[in-house]
DNA sequence: TTGATAATGCAACAAAGTTGCGTTAAATTT
DNA sequence: AAATTTAACGCAACTTTGTTGCATTATCAA
């Protein structure tokens, strides 16, 4: 366990990601926290709660880093190749339920694989 | 055609992206040209080459943009699926000849997709 | 209740990328 | 070949994202 401490602003973002559905951008925390918590905790909570599991990170289309709950199964088993999807419109990204397979590629060891699929969501299409 | 006048700057970055067979960060490129060019050129002449189908760009795992030339067929086709790979260690990034296919997703508009595989490459796995 | 130390706030910093504007140099016209 | 047009460039200043060091605060266990 790396969160050792259950301190306001860890509960805070928990509840934030408990109640979400779609992924969130750093920078869309920082400034909805901002009269809450100082953005270098922001930074420091949730790379805490990634390495504890409960959330993943990855990188949107636009090069800013965006976190996302894990499901049971990914925090039990560690498998976060799951694609996101990140609509172009309205810019809102969510994990996606689908199994991406990964062709073997000779000479080199993969380790881990980042799917983005972006076009337009449900409300925005 | 985008790129209406073939300067000093665009053949320098069009030269080098021939010659080299991975993809380029734009970090890299603008600290290897830093005595022949402004970076705000790299930035410029970079966004031109891909506006004219010459080039593509992804966001790496560090969320750096990188580069790669097209090839023939995404040229023409405008079809920039295929993934890419980022050694864990040494860093290089390449383009994977292979097809991933993406699963239709429901009440969604598939618009474009970024594939990014990391691990080790052949030299350092 | 007290002591150890994880976590926070703050300020300063670093790096990637952008913008505005005056100047330079391609390409076109005369 | 000189003049004209304007795309492209250089430079400086700026914005944004993310990081670091350090003093202070708050959590948790003894």
């Amino acid at each position: 366990m790396s969160v050792v401490r259950k301190t306001k602003s860890v509960n805070t973002l928990t509840t934030i990601f408990n109640e979400s559905t779609s992924a969130l951008s750093v920078v869309n925390l920082v400034n909805r926290l901002k009269s809450q918590m100082n953005k270098t905790t922001v930074y420091r909570v949730l790379e805490r709660l990634e390495n504890d599991g409960m959330l993943h990170s990855f990188i949107g289309v636009d090069g800013l880093k965006w976190y996302a709950k894990c499901t049971e199964d990914e925090e039990t088993h560690q498998n976060h190749t799951h694609p996101h999807f990140q609509c172009n419109d309205c810019g809102k990204v969510e994990c996606l339920d689908v199994t991406i397979t990964i062709p073997a590629i000779k000479n080199k060891q993969i380790e881990s694989a980042n799917f983005l699929i972006t076009g337009q969501c449900e409300n925005c299409k």
